[in-house]
DNA sequence: TACGGCGCTGCAATTCTTTGCGGCGCCTTT
DNA sequence: AAAGGCGCCGCAAAGAATTGCAGCGCCGTA
């Protein structure tokens, strides 16, 4: 019961190797009678290709990289799980791996994507990650990279991103229209261009339509942070008005504070985040946010990448528009 | 910038290929002067074996897959989490296929793996899928399988499972113990025999020590349906004292009807659930779950592979332990 | 001196598929 | 009748690594 390779086709066909894999890749050379038979043959043994000679032969190989930060994640869930359905209507198969945001691995990860002879990448860079000469090899080796999400800020790359200046702005804008005087606005790690973006872009909105109003920004990087922060705050006997969250790790740290405190929402503190869709459904009153779809960007993502991949030209940056979806939390 | 080969090696060394392949591995036959040369020459040239051409040499692609109906879900999250880890702690890579519920993709995803000639595989079954064969075949291919969270109920299978009897078991204790008189106990797909081990056990329990309970047991498939049921509940005049959630899905359909019904937890109606763990703390109060750990049950699956991979005998099923979580909702 | 043995290395086959080139009949054309 | 053309097919190399076997030089021993 073992595999059938077209060494076995052709001996049993009494014919050579060369016409079997002519026939079934039905090339003008052969004849259709042996065409035929072949393929009846091929079907009956099971034939399939091996795909490592076949890639040892061609240096193709349908594998398409992912490298996230983290797969346990809401936004990057659903960004992998459009890619990995783009993938398979189009006959890649998806490898997946985690940087955990740290550029050792991240480095590693890349080297085993090397080993395996991707033929285009998709990644979303850690936290750590500063120098982008392992990434600049890959596309050396003409393999394409497509960032997302959290991209590299300068250099000539592929990028498809959120409109992260639009959504912070959205937000803030939100805010600004319900009154609030007194914001809590929470980032994530300074260091990540996405942080910084959606953080400029938010101070800038206040400073420009409503400069009077106190803005508090604060960095917590993960949900205990989060948590932990809000706490602080009132219990300073700081009394903010409304909490923006950039994300789904901050709302929860946020939520979980706010419950701790037994905080009415919204008329104790407003509550407005930038999500994926489904955390902020989950609370009472559904709170009010900017819609970051990761299956809309990983569907936009994959048609990039089928631009690189054809070597059709292609927009260096590509955004994705955002929109309000309001909740009772504000 | 092409990739370095053994051959090149050799052609700079002025040795033949086989030397160099096998100074590299240190075979004894090569002396160490001549080692040490081409070693120091491969870390230059940055040399790396090429993986297809290994692997159609080997027939070892140290590629473990994983296959999930959905990678859209906390609990697959956290267990393809694990196996990721671990993986690449033990030199493997990982590849991930979803089947989304369909058979036929099951069976087609089994094909790539295949061709890629994975050297073990991690599977929860579709709801579709009565036909075992497709899985079978990989086995007779020397390909181990290990089946997790839904798997196969009847056959010789190796099996890293939750004890889903007794994690239902302690939910229905816990129940008892408030003296909740008249429940609501929602499953997910009776095709499954999580679901029905689940019910059954839960059922079991509540005939044994609670005979006097009224029960209403119903099967929603999604968010959507759960929400809708408990509505339709509670809209007819019914109102359970307590609702029991198979799952996380269910949960979240669960609380949103609550959240729409306005009910008081648990002062209106309890609320308990089977969890991996994130899901019930965003709730206010938090919910009692049984914990059902994705990445528990992940670790454990790899090393039940580990042993298959070293044809080591292993037991045909492992379970994991659950422990019951107090959250404030029962 | 001749031969066995040992240390080191190379040849060549193997894994499977792809593909350029060449060849063998047979038919057509001049 | 000879030559060119076409339809169909096979040979063999290439792609990178692995490995059994053979060979070469040198030392030691008989």
């Amino acid at each position: 019961m073992q595999q059938s390779t077209l060494k076995k086709l052709s001996e049993v066909l009494g014919i050579s190797i060369s016409t079997v894999s002519r026939a079934l890749k039905n090339h003008p050379d052969i004849s259709e009678s042996t065409k035929k038979k072949v393929k009846e043959l091929a079907e009956a043994m099971e034939y399939e290709p091996n795909t490592y000679a076949v890639q040892l032969r061609t240096r193709q190989s349908n594998v398409l990289g992912i490298m996230v930060p983290t797969i346990d994640n809401f936004f990057y869930d659903s960004f992998i799980s459009a890619v990995e359905e783009e993938a398979r209507l189009h006959g890649y198969s998806v490898m997946i791996m985690q940087s955990r945001d740290k550029v050792q691995l991240e480095t590693s990860n890349l080297q085993v994507f090397r080993k395996n002879m991707i033929m285009g990448l998709f990644a979303s860079v850690s936290i750590e990650t500063d120098d982008m000469t392992p990434f600049r090899k890959m596309e050396e080796m003409k393999t394409p990279v497509v960032f997302f999400d959290r991209v590299p800020e300068t250099g000539d790359y592929k990028k498809v991103c959120l409109s992260d200046e639009e959504a912070a702005q959205m937000a803030a804008e939100a805010i600004i229209a319900k009154k609030k005087k007194n914001v809590l606005a929470l980032f994530g790690h300074p260091h990540l261009s996405i942080s910084r973006k959606r953080c400029d872009s938010f101070k800038e909105t206040f400073a420009r339509k409503s400069p009077g109003t106190k803005l508090t920004v604060l960095y917590p990087e993960s949900i205990k942070e989060s948590k932990k922060t809000v706490l602080e705050i009132f219990n300073s006997g700081e009394r903010p008005d409304a909490i923006f969250c950039m994300g789904d790790l901050i709302l929860i740290g946020v939520m979980y504070a706010v419950h701790q405190l037994k905080l009415k929402v919204p008329e104790d503190t407003g509550i407005i985040s930038i999500s994926n869709g489904l955390m902020p459904t989950l609370y009472d009153p559904k709170v009010t946010y900017v819609e970051t779809s990761g299956y809309k960007l990983g569907k936009l993502a994959f048609s990039q990448m089928l631009y690189c991949l054809r070597n059709e030209p292609a927009e260096n940056e590509v955004m994705l528009e955002s929109i309000l979806v309001e909740g009772g939390s504000l």
